[in-house]
DNA sequence: GTCTATAGTGCGATAGAC
DNA sequence: GTCTATCGCACTATAGAC
């Protein structure tokens, strides 16, 4: 697919097209980049049984609370034993880091790629928009983990996760800015429009068993939220 | 103050004399609520107990999540020993369980005996929000505790948390199909605009932290709030 | 690389003195 | 009504066979 398509024109389904992700894929780039964590050499035996562990790990902590799982059940629900499990894991924590600090590598990477195929601020604000959305509804359980484990990680790694959070605030509140000078945006609180709008995004996967239940899209939950979002914006 | 007074016109101080309530009134009104689940019979006795025990348990769960406080570290917290802590709850599952369903039943009250004061669906909505808000405002702990903690518990309360994240929701769309019935709204998606100013109103109290720090008021997020939700109902 | 078996820890909860 | 002391259990993590 060609880098010029507008992404403000993009619905899920080319956008999955565009970043051609499949789980295979996302667990070959999550070994690799976490390679000396694990004590398994191999990727070919590795990959499929971090899908396993990974996959278990969200539908356990998801429902129940990361705390309230225990490495049994992880063991139980992966068809593999204590032992086994921690060939891949030095320790329980170890799973809630790796998610969050891959989440967030793999997140900003796409981000920084895509967002730069539209060139005035309102595009590009819309794009923001629509690639957060699109990138939560194909990873939910990653950024549902990643929301609702924060607290869990040590004082290290929370404060990374807290940048994260402002990181995506910061574009946001940088595109409402530009907007103002080119005067597609009226003037307003920048900062705290961004906050909203964050708001917003975070809803969607927060609350995914809401709007599934409802056969609400990812596609139409983004153009309600464009719409929201430049009804505020706009000058009347 | 006069029930007459209206709730869009409240500030947050306003709606503090409103409600006239203290941290003994509060811990009162639960012992009243809970009695049978207590051990303890004498309320003079009980109360400034129930209020350590729970203000200790925020402060715990909400910095690294419920399952990983321990009850050794809530008895030290609140000075009492493990012996006596049991002398009030039954169990560590009880401690949420009190603070899901008193929560609820206290907002629901002030919900339905404040959102009344007002009379077209416009200023119910308006008001509808700034009580939310404020009464977020007034128990952020709790309002944070039974967002992030409500996958601990046990189905059956689980399925009451679901019906009370929805029940407000029902309340915001009501109002709104009421505001598009009366022309003050233009025609729209009530139950989807509802569920994204629930996200906003959520917000509030889930990034406490950040605001605070940006030194936002209540009573400044309100009129934004507020203003994103006109700009996106009103007609044009 | 994966298993079974188990060591060692720290938890929730209780019994009984005061 | 509150304390100290302790029980029994389930957990994480590891050692060693295969």
């Amino acid at each position: 697919m060609s880098p010029k398509s507008c992404i403000t024109q993009l619905d899920f389904k080319g956008f999955c097209q565009l970043v051609k992700q499949s789980p295979k894929s996302l667990y070959a780039e999550l070994f690799t980049l976490h390679r000396e964590q694990f004590s398994i050499r191999n990727e070919k035996i590795a990959v499929p049984k971090l899908q396993k562990i990974f996959e278990a790990t969200f539908r356990l902590a998801n429902s129940s609370g990361f705390q309230a799982m225990t490495l049994r059940q992880l063991a139980t629900e992966t068809g593999m034993s204590m032992g086994g499990l921690y060939a891949y894991i030095h320790s329980k924590d170890d799973v809630a880091q790796i998610i969050h600090s891959f989440l967030n590598r793999y997140c900003e990477e796409r981000i920084e790629r895509l967002r730069s195929l539209e060139v005035d601020p309102k595009s590009q604000l819309m794009g923001l928009i629509r690639i957060h959305l699109f990138l939560s509804e194909l990873m939910q359980p990653w950024f549902y983990f990643a929301y609702m484990e924060t607290k869990n990680l040590q004082k290290k790694h929370k404060l990374i996760a807290i940048e994260s959070e402002l990181w995506t605030e910061n574009l946001i509140q940088k595109l409402i800015e530009d907007g103002i000078k080119s005067k597609q945006f009226k003037q307003t609180d920048a900062l705290l429009n961004a906050s909203l709008i964050k708001a917003l995004l975070q809803d969607w996967y927060l609350k995914r068993w809401k709007y599934k239940k409802r056969k609400i899209s990812v596609d139409h939950y983004a153009s309600q939220v464009e719409a929201m979002v430049l009804n505020n914006l706009e000058p009347r």
